[in-house]
DNA sequence: TACTACCGAAGCGGTCAGCC
DNA sequence: GGCTGACCGCTTCGGTAGTA
């Protein structure tokens, strides 16, 4: 553009080389009337947002004048916009009674008389030149036109009359997307599943869309769409990647048919580039392994209930027998795995909530403290009481009292308990399989009874071989010596004998055990325990009894 | 077997431009 | 201003194929 000539002097020319008169008057006018391009600013200055091209209506004359001069300084009326069936001279002819209906304080039926037609027919086509500059207005340009607007219905309904192969209005029946109800999902499964991709579409189709949308790809309105309805296509198009939504459902979601949903998917595909490349199939296989918990609301329901404190088994016997009890318990499981507290408790804890609160109280008879310890069933029960802290095994007891003992040798200690009158309790299980198959008795007694029993057991005389350990350490440097536990259990320690079975050393040949024995005691490098009559040493002192018989004996 | 997606064809209603 | 035809967005319908 030259200095010299300004883009309202460069358009009269034009007209006046055009043989448009009138056209060029009204280029000239326009150039005396207004300065400089004037933008509508926030309070911060920064351009408005939110503007659409139908705002520009004629009753926003100031808008439009400014509108009009903008464009025409970069010259973007001088280009006829390819639009199907406008003519140049019909163009030309809309762009020059706009022009007229600016710089004049005519009304558009005095305007009309002057071009010979009628007001109505004056006011469609400045409508539509309006809209014709607007689409050949460069971005700047648009941008600056930007404005909050709030349309009255009037105003709506000038919006929708657009021009054919432009940007066509919504179809009536495009209805505003009418929101299933929220899903009732429980607000803490929500934020546990925050993170997981909940696509159903096939997943390298759902990773190449991931890539153009992180791009923004599908944030341009496609050229010659209107931008309502390609935000409306995109909408559609995304709901439905982007849920469990059948065609349908996403129809009725936004006012239009399955069939249109479609035909809208393949129309985004297609403006995307993306016909043939991926499919937009779902199939339960692509579903990720949390839809089990989104399904039937299965996953909420789950978290209530532990929200009312019901234990995984007490939730599994809440579904009835079958896949719907599997699936409950493939929930569980991953709930548990999701980092949900899921108690593994069997019974009711609300009734044994009731037992080891009444077990607390201090004013509790042994009576009603045996009463309530009969109450207690089943392994699960033990477990629960035990947890809470108000029972203690005799077991646990025992050792925490410094008895040593055998295992057959515990009954001893029952009947001392019940002969000092203290409340003991005794359940059964039953083991259905494993090396424990069978029968199992569990005794315990009230946590708060610990120290009277502990008295108790102590004075008794029978007891009192109990609690000098009966395991020596007979070689070795100085170590702590293992209890009978221990040795029973075979916690950390394993006896000679079985170290020396590697070198074919066994009981039928006892003296040569005795020989190895001796000179290990002998020794007195490794520390060496008896218990009876059978000696015992650490199980991380093994390797060093290995290197000595290899050394010394063998 | 029921459901769903897909496809093609036909038709409806609205918009628009041209013509008379 | 009314009529007409083209175009567009959308729905409906009938048939087919795939899948749970």
């Amino acid at each position: 553009m030259s200095p010299e000539k300004g883009p309202l002097q460069l358009w009269e020319e034009n007209q006046r080389q055009m043989g448009n008169i009138p056209g060029a008057e009204i280029a000239r006018t326009l150039r005396e009337q207004f300065g400089d391009v004037w933008a509508p600013l926030d309070s911060e200055g920064g351009v408005k947002p939110d503007f659409e091209p139908e705002m520009l209506s004629l009753r926003r004359k100031d808008v439009v004048s400014r509108f009009v001069k903008a464009v025409i300084q970069k010259e973007a009326h001088l280009v006829k916009p390819s639009i199907y069936g406008l003519s140049l001279e019909r163009w030309i002819r809309g762009k020059n009674i706009l022009g007229s209906y600016l710089i004049s304080s005519a009304k558009q039926e005095k305007i009309g008389q002057v071009y010979k037609i009628a007001q109505a027919n004056v006011s469609f086509l400045m409508r539509n030149s309006i809209r014709y500059l607007w689409l050949s207005a460069s971005p700047v340009v648009k941008e600056h036109f930007l404005l909050p607007h709030k349309p009255s219905g009037r105003e709506i309904k000038i919006k929708q009359v657009k021009k054919k192969g432009l940007s066509r209005p919504l179809h009536p029946s495009s209805k505003q997307p009418v929101l299933p109800p929220e899903s009732p999902i429980h607000p803490k499964l929500k934020e546990a599943l925050s993170g997981v991709n909940f696509t159903f579409i096939a997943p390298e189709s759902r990773e190449v869309l991931r890539q153009v949308f992180s791009e923004g790809a599908h944030l341009l309105t496609p050229p010659g769409m209107n931008p309502e309805r390609w935000t409306l296509y995109r909408n559609i198009f995304g709901t439905f990647i982007l849920s469990k939504a059948k065609l349908g459902q996403i129809g009725k979601i936004y006012g239009i048919s399955g069939e249109r949903a479609r035909q809208t998917n393949e129309i985004v595909l297609e403006k995307l580039n993306f016909q043939n490349k991926i499919s937009l199939k779902k199939k339960p296989q692509y579903r990720p392994k949390e839809w089990l918990l989104v399904k039937d609301n299965l996953g909420s329901e789950i978290v209530e209930l532990l929200e009312q404190g019901l234990s995984a088994d007490q939730i599994k016997s809440r579904f009835e027998i079958g896949p719907k009890r599997i699936q409950a318990v493939k929930a569980l499981k991953m709930l548990r795995e999701m980092g949900f507290n899921i108690k593994r408790v069997k019974d009711s804890p609300g009734e044994y909530l009731r037992i080891a609160q009444k077990l607390m109280r201090e004013d509790l008879t042994d009576e009603e403290t045996q009463v309530l310890l009969d109450q207690i069933n089943g392994a699960r029960g033990i477990e629960v009481l035990r947890a809470s802290g108000v029972i203690i095994s005799v077991r646990d007891f025992l050792l925490s009292a410094g008895f040593h003992f055998p295992l057959f040798k515990q009954q001893h200690f029952y009947d001392a308990l019940i002969d000092a009158g203290i409340p003991l309790g005794i359940t059964e299980s039953i083991v259905q399989s494993g090396p424990q198959k069978g029968k199992r008795y569990y005794f315990f007694i009230a946590a708060r009874h610990k120290k009277r029993a502990e008295k108790a057991l102590k004075e008794n005389p029978d007891l009192e071989r109990f609690l000098e350990n009966p395991v020596k350490q007979i070689s070795g440097p100085k170590t702590e010596i293992p209890n009978t536990t221990k040795i029973q259990k075979k916690n950390g320690v394993v006896s000679l004998a079985s170290a020396l079975t590697e070198f074919n050393i066994s009981y039928k040949n006892r003296l040569k055990l005795q020989a190895i024995k001796d000179a290990l005691i002998k020794a007195s490098e490794i520390p060496i325990f008896q218990y009876d009559t059978t000696c015992y040493i650490l199980e991380s002192d093994l390797e060093n009894v290995r290197a000595f018989i290899k050394s010394r004996v063998v």
